[in-house]
RNA sequence: GCCCCAGUGGCGGAAUCGGUAGACGCAGCAGACUCAAAAUCUGCCGCAGGCAACUGCGUGCCCGUUCGAGUCGGGCCUGGGGCACCA
């Protein structure tokens, strides 16, 4: 009688077995001599709280990998840390009183517990916090040396400002226009920022995406749209008329409101459609008038209101103000177009001032309507007629053939641009330029759960960087997050702010921005590599032989920023000398895995319910404690905030974590969204069982890798289950190489299926199926790792099916000798034939020919063509 | 608004190079076992028509390329991710 598999008992198990053997250490370079290295990385958690099932799944994929790179031969560095600075651990401090400091640390003792539930072959003795001295020491010690290599600098940047608050918000704290928690109207302000200087290497960080070979190709693309790189001109338009409170234009001061207005445009083969100039709300020139022009100050103040998000202000109603400067048309001193001021025109992107030619670009066309302005069209589209063509409502922005443009006309759009570009370098009115998207990288936070920027203010020697024997420059564990008294605690501490100035010994005032958490996960790959080193980020000759991360596995929403930063930070490291990766990249392959998403539920009240408290009675989801109706929601990413997450402590009780593993893995690609559900969990429940009580029924050691079969088991029903056996590890093999989780999931059951079904207990079905149990418990151990050193143990191996080597398929088992073939009389299929694998295309075409299902459609049609496609498909076309 | 991605039975999905659409799982239906139920096992299971053999239709929508399209191209629709201070 078999018992059931009882995961509350094996699961503990086998990870004390697996943490006392250590099987999870990486090994040294030296301890690994002959070995490969691989490097599998997961994108490390903000420790938020707990961990719910859908957490889950980003480090299970991993671990597939990890353990299946392990089974393989390498030596596997497959590590956990925490993203732990950030915002939320503020929030909780204002909101409940905690320490963010407390708050963080407990959440990673929870987290930590909870995905040590989960059985996965980390390295623990590697574990690092962002928030922790010893590592954001290091961090201040780089910060220094890109200072030292010009990579740092201080600039202007506008932020969101809470007036009531007094405190800089970030866009998600921004809620149409209003601050949060104040509600007050939001204030645009610019505050002397720190930049790191990702420009400088805007050309390398676009060229070498394109040996990003093991990246998805979408995110390949977001990178290079990120980066933006465009060719245009630079085009000068001077002024005509401009009011007279303007003082007149003194000669050779820079920027001076009376010079020429330099515009960026992509498209001057449409200058002849010009119709006027806009200005982005802080462009020096709009400024100076607004100072004697109320209107145009209410102006900027309403584009203020929008916030800083390009999406908020992109999307917002299109408006804008004459300024009264008239210029002159580059091409024709006696074109006057009018200069206005307009909310859709991006200081951050080209130099703030664009030409509007209404005809070819959307938004200068909705905008012209708005003030109507007048416009003419320039671009005939293919086809269209020039006496007849207009534009009214929609723009045309394709490339066409240029006319109404005097000697651009007939030209192609291409060859427009060119000649333009001539003209104007010919009249000293323009000039070819290349134009970046990506901008430099703001990196200061006024917030204090953060790193500290290791810099001091000194009234008489400015701004002095923090001499390194002096680092970390600790954050102060002194300080209060009083409603009332909102801001940065670190500007109100009343001492950690005074130091002497290292430069002159004078009194000065440290630096009391903290760094974007950006840049504590721009390098956290690197240290792990060496994560205990007190002296250095880590050691140069470990970081060269461990990176790049070989596997890296997050979720796309960092398919830009992080990604974009981390490969920026291992530039600039390289170039500081810390490491010698030449390429730069720090992650060779990366896989974006989908989230785990959930029903939403709602009580009557609105409040969001828990999964757990509620069930479904007579066929509608009720609260689990009133009985009263639940609103069933929409299928959302598990998250805290709309509570519909599933528990991992409880889930791991109730069924183990293999059912986790395995439920997140089956059914949806790894790349897409999967939806927890409860059928699926008892399905792979069910699994589970049925592989245990298979291994438990067959009773018997198994026999090893390459042992002799017997004759018998190579005939009949065993040697069609070897066969199968055989191909399932050739197909499992390359769906965990290729990340295709699901499929492989599928071809295990497929095994299970086929074992099962195999009855009787002669010599050769025991070989069979003892060998297809063996290498069913192989095939799932990166899935199931606590089940398969169970099922690995009861078929007499040791010590862990975790360490054995990877089965390897007997080819003459997994080769097919045969293969049917679909026979297609003009592209239906209305036949099949069983053909010898490379049958002859003349025997092939002969069958297909003369089969009798067939015969009947090619009756009173003449055979114009037989395709024949070697062991995939014949098709005959007639008629 | 801009950039990127996805869409296949009742449901999750498979089809890896343009070559049998629906592997595998879930749900459902029928049967076996059982006093009964659960569990387990066996079989069926895209839609429409047909007693059946079979026929027609079918991969979000429209158009195209091809002997052949879920797969390639063009145009839409719907959902999702990102847009620089959420992580």
């Amino acid at each position: 009688m078999s018992s059931r598999y009882n995961h509350r008992e094996v699961e503990p198990k086998w990870r004390a077995r697996w943490a006392d053997a250590k099987i999870d250490r990486a090994l040294s370079p030296e301890e690994a001599k002959g070995k490969k290295k691989a490097y599998v990385l997961e994108m490390f958690p903000y420790p938020s709280g707990r961990i719910h099932v859908g957490h889950s799944r980003n480090y299970t994929m991993g671990d597939v990998i990890a353990r299946f790179r392990r089974a393989n031969g390498y030596n596997v560095l497959h590590p956990m840390g925490w993203d732990a600075f950030g915002l939320p651990a503020e929030n909780a401090a204002m909101e409940r009183g905690i320490h963010p400091k407390g708050w963080t640390y407990d959440n990673i003792a929870a987290m930590r517990e909870q995905l040590k539930l989960l059985g996965l072959a980390i390295d623990w003795s590697r574990e690092i916090a962002t928030c922790d001295p010893a590592y954001y020491k290091h961090q201040q010690a780089m910060f220094l040396a890109f200072w030292k290599k010009g990579l740092v600098y201080r600039k202007k940047q506008k932020v969101n400002w809470d007036p009531v608050d007094n405190t800089v918000l970030a866009n998600e704290q921004v809620v149409d226009g209003k601050g949060w928690r104040s509600g007050a109207p939001v204030e645009t302000r610019e505050l002397e920022q720190w930049m790191f200087k990702v420009t400088a290497y805007a050309d390398d960080l676009l060229a070498a995406i394109e040996k990003l070979d093991k990246w998805p190709d979408k995110v390949r693309l977001m990178q290079s749209n990120w980066i933006g790189k465009s060719q245009g001109a630079k085009v000068w338009w001077e002024i005509a008329h401009a009011p007279d409170f303007l003082p007149p234009s003194p000669a050779g001061e820079p920027n001076h409101a009376r010079d020429p207005i330099e515009v960026y445009t992509t498209r001057p083969d449409t200058l002849f459609g010009a119709s006027f100039l806009a200005l982005a709300p802080d462009h020096p020139l709009t400024k100076a008038i607004a100072a004697h022009r109320p209107d145009v100050a209410k102006f900027i103040e309403d584009c203020a209101r929008l916030g800083t998000s390009e999406a908020d202000i992109e999307k917002a109603e299109k408006f804008g103000v004459d300024l009264g400067i008239r210029v002159k048309h580059p091409f024709d001193e006696s074109w006057e177009l009018p200069v206005w001021a307009a909310n859709f025109v991006l200081s951050t992107y080209g130099t703030g001032a664009i030409f509007g030619s209404p005809a070819g670009d959307q938004r200068d066309l909705d905008f012209a309507n708005k003030y109507k302005l007048p416009f003419k069209p320039v671009v005939l589209p293919p086809g269209a007629d020039a006496a007849t063509y207009t534009v009214t409502k929609d723009a045309f922005t394709d490339d066409g053939v240029i006319y109404n443009s005097r000697f651009l006309d007939g030209l192609s759009t291409r060859d427009a641009i060119k000649r333009a570009i001539e003209e104007l370098v010919k009249l000293g009115r323009g000039e070819a330029t290349t134009q970046w998207r990506l901008r430099d990288w703001g990196v200061s936070r006024q917030r204090y759960w953060g790193c500290p920027i290791p810099a001091i203010h000194c009234a008489k020697c400015g701004v002095v960087p923090v001499p390194e024997k002096d680092l970390p420059v600790a954050l102060p564990d002194d300080v209060t997050f009083d409603k009332d008294k909102p801001g940065n605690p670190l500007d109100r501490h009343p001492t950690w702010r005074n130091v002497k100035c290292p430069s002159c010994g004078g009194d000065a005032q440290r630096e009391t921005d903290t760094l974007d958490t950006f840049v504590d996960s721009s390098w956290y790959f690197a240290r792990f590599t060496d994560p205990n080193n007190e002296a250095a980020p880590f050691d140069k000759a470990l970081a060269n032989y461990w990176l790049p991360v070989d596997q890296y596995v997050g979720g796309v929403e960092h398919a830009v920023l992080h990604l974009l930063y981390a490969r920026f930070f291992t530039r600039a490291m390289r170039d500081c000398g810390l490491l010698d990766l030449q390429s730069g990249e720090p992650f060779a392959s990366l896989f974006t895995q989908g989230m785990v998403v959930h029903e939403t539920y709602k009580s009557q009240s609105g409040a969001w319910l828990l999964p757990e408290d509620t069930d479904i009675k007579d066929g509608k989801r009720v609260e689990l404690t009133t009985g009263a109706t639940v609103e069933v929601g929409a299928i959302e990413k598990m998250s805290k905030s709309k509570k519909n997450v599933v528990d991992l402590d409880a889930f791991v009780n109730d069924f183990g974590a293999d059912v986790a593993r395995w439920f997140v893995l089956s059914d949806s690609p790894p790349e897409r969204d999967v939806e927890w559900t409860a059928s699926g969990v008892k399905g792979a429940w069910g699994f589970v069982q049925r592989v245990w009580s298979l291994v438990e029924a067959h009773g018997r050691p198994a026999p090893k890798p390459g042992e002799d079969a017997p004759a018998a088991a190579n005939e009949g029903e065993a040697l069609a289950l070897r066969q199968l056996a055989h191909r399932a590890v050739q197909s499992v093999t390359d769906d965990i190489e290729n990340f295709r989780f699901n499929v492989a999931v599928a071809r295990s059951y497929e095994l299970v299926n086929a074992i099962a079904k195999l009855k009787g207990d002669d010599e050769g079905k025991v070989f069979a199926r003892g060998e297809a149990l063996r290498i069913l418990s192989q095939l799932i151990a990166p899935f199931m790792p606590h089940l398969a050193e169970e099922c690995w143990e009861k078929l007499n191996f040791a010590p862990f099916v975790a360490t054995a080597a990877w089965p390897v398929a007997d080819p003459k088992l997994a080769a097919r000798t045969t293969v049917s073939l679909p026979i297609q009389v003009n592209g239906k299929k209305r036949g099949e034939v069983e053909a010898p694998v490379g049958a002859p295309e003349a025997d092939v075409r002969e069958l297909a020919l003369a089969h009798p299902a067939v015969k009947p459609f090619l009756e009173g049609v003449t055979i114009r063509k037989v395709i024949v496609v070697p062991d995939r498909i014949v098709n005959i076309v007639a008629n």
